[in-house]
DNA sequence: TATGAATGAGTCTTCATTCAT
DNA sequence: CATGAATGAAGACTCATTCAT
């Protein structure tokens, strides 16, 4: 029962956040009454942190495990992390527009939870990387490393948030899974490059 | 009068979003009660549109002008797109988190009035500037025409609404618009690049 | 409307105690909604500190203002504390049992008001005016100044407060103001008198 | 366990009221689930039911029994009533307030329950007794014998139960039990007394 | 033009109660 | 014996909306 609910809490959240779900439209979508949210979480506040260590946690948990395992060098990094991303939202493909809402928005629910209690050093982790790279030249010395984490997640995550948009706006429903992450890689590589003459060959941004 | 009342409405959109947005606090902020508002705008849906139209649209006029006015090849659009966000984000600060949430997120009240009314055909113009740009081989072809204008907002206008995030998880209060637009413009031109060994010259995507 | 409302208001309040209204319940007796009620004091504790000020405060101030004016000696105390009472009672009968629920007992919402913003003065008057007269032999020097305070409550407005139960207890309708009047100043003068042979003949504690 | 809850109940109905007590707060408060009360007392009425006889009359039972087993007359009446509820009090110093909250209140639970079920012959027999001191000519003819019951209540469990009120008031910590009941019982001793030149010598009613 | 008054529907939350197990 | 699960009714409070003036 209580998965069925927090099922339910997800789905309403994904479709009006956190904020526009009213418990009786929880309740009514798990086929229960709105005392029973309160027979299980207490509030509303705490079913709000069980949906998130439910079902937010989890779903991250891969991209966060990925990056820390990958080498520690720009390639290995940007790598892990649009392949990370992409995994998770072919896996959960309600997590994007949710995180869109609950993490970039201010007065975001989720914003705290995530970066204090959670990936609060997987930032960090990403931009010393690139730091790096530059230090040593492998990186287009116009780029900065922090800015580079923030374009990152710009390239991925927000195009799977936005993708109901552009599907919608170029009618590009032949663009796959696949494509996405050729054109981001293709995008990545040759942008960080440091614009060595074989830069543009393998693909591969050093690290 | 009404002006008044629009801006009140804006301020309290770009502090609590358009749904957070109750009648009796913009009223308050300006002064007024609530029943003016009805007065004025009819409904709360009216008067959302009101603000689109007499705050939100003047807005983004320079940028959709910058792009018309642009040289349709993929350097030009590029160049103007980004340095058109950029002036509009610093003439405006409140419009991207407004546009993250009002547009991007699900049930956004001016994703709508935005693609339907306004700014229809730009985002085509871009992608056939950018598909002609691959077509004579002056852009990557790995990347995807239609996609590149994702990207082209993932790097731009993103990254200004998450601003207040990343600038406290990095405690970036150094990075100011000139490094994030030549970051923005660096890996766009060499990320654009077809890869040719001049690529990271003269940081141009040739067009 | 507004007095419409407060009425409503003290109407339930003596019924079943300001915690036990519900505002649904002093909006029915008053002919209106619930929210009429948040339209006008916002919320219940404001609704009940305007019942509080524009009902029970006056109610209470003659009270007040006739120990105020009273001779500072003992018997003057006691006769103006019985007499104001008395007509207190007279005038406003729902004013003691409100009393005995919102003061005397634990939690009650009134309390505070009433010792911190309104008389907190007068018991310490009073207690004073007794302790005057023990120690210049006119009060019987068993008896406590500051417990006397307290007696004079007991003998006054709890008697007005339990009125409905001892009324049914002993079938006591014949027992009007001025038996009941007559027997407290009796109690009250013999029990204060320090004891002297006389002290019976002209009733008075002489002060 | 049935004891268990009896005693949940009670600290609870102390604490906050019988109205104010809710069912999951005593089962809490006896380590048990709600569901336990009501299959122990089927319902809230019930179980306020077995509070009172299994708690608060046993509490009460000496005082009853002291003045029925003391001489009929008024001073042997006072003097047992007196100490009766001094003893109980010392005893059981929740229930002045209990007794205020649910008896003296309009609505009070307890009401009924104490003067149909349990101590109804109580008070007449006190009356009795004053009305034949009177007839003989040992007590004031300006007192009423009935109101003499209440008065005898006002000043030993109204007392009781205003106690923190007072002696916050006063800030008199050191009025003790003694202290009181000497107050208590000079101020009825004279103030009883037919005025006869000896009234204050014994302290003594006569009876 | 402007508003004070009024409300129905909806918000989260608490409560006493029921019932199958 | 005992309880976890479930609920209908009610709690205070907010909201967008209407309307007579």
């Amino acid at each position: 029962m209580r998965a069925r609910l927090v099922d339910a809490a997800i789905a309403q959240f994904i479709r009006v956040g956190i904020q526009g779900a009213s418990l009786r439209a929880i309740a009514e979508e798990a086929g229960v009454t709105p005392a029973m949210l309160h027979y299980y979480f207490g509030d509303k506040r705490q079913m709000t942190l069980a949906v998130v260590q439910e079902r937010l946690l989890p779903a991250i948990e891969p991209l966060r495990a990925g990056i820390e395992a990958a080498a520690p060098d720009a390639a290995g990094l940007v790598r892990a992390f649009v392949e990370g991303v992409g995994d998770m939202v072919e896996r959960h493909p309600w997590l994007p527009p949710l995180w869109i809402r609950e993490v970039l928005c201010e007065g975001g629910a989720l914003r705290d939870a995530l970066f204090k209690g959670l990936i609060p050093k997987l930032p960090q982790r990403l931009a010393r990387g690139f730091a790096t790279a530059q230090a040593e030249g492998r990186m287009h010395p116009d780029l900065d490393p922090r800015l580079m984490v923030v374009s990152l997640v710009g390239l991925t995550l927000f195009p799977a948030a936005g993708a109901p948009i552009w599907r919608q706006l170029f009618t590009a429903d032949d663009i796959g899974a696949d494509v996405l992450r050729r054109h981001t890689l293709a995008l990545l590589d040759h942008g960080m490059g440091a614009g060595r003459r074989d830069a543009g060959r393998r693909g591969g941004t050093t690290g």
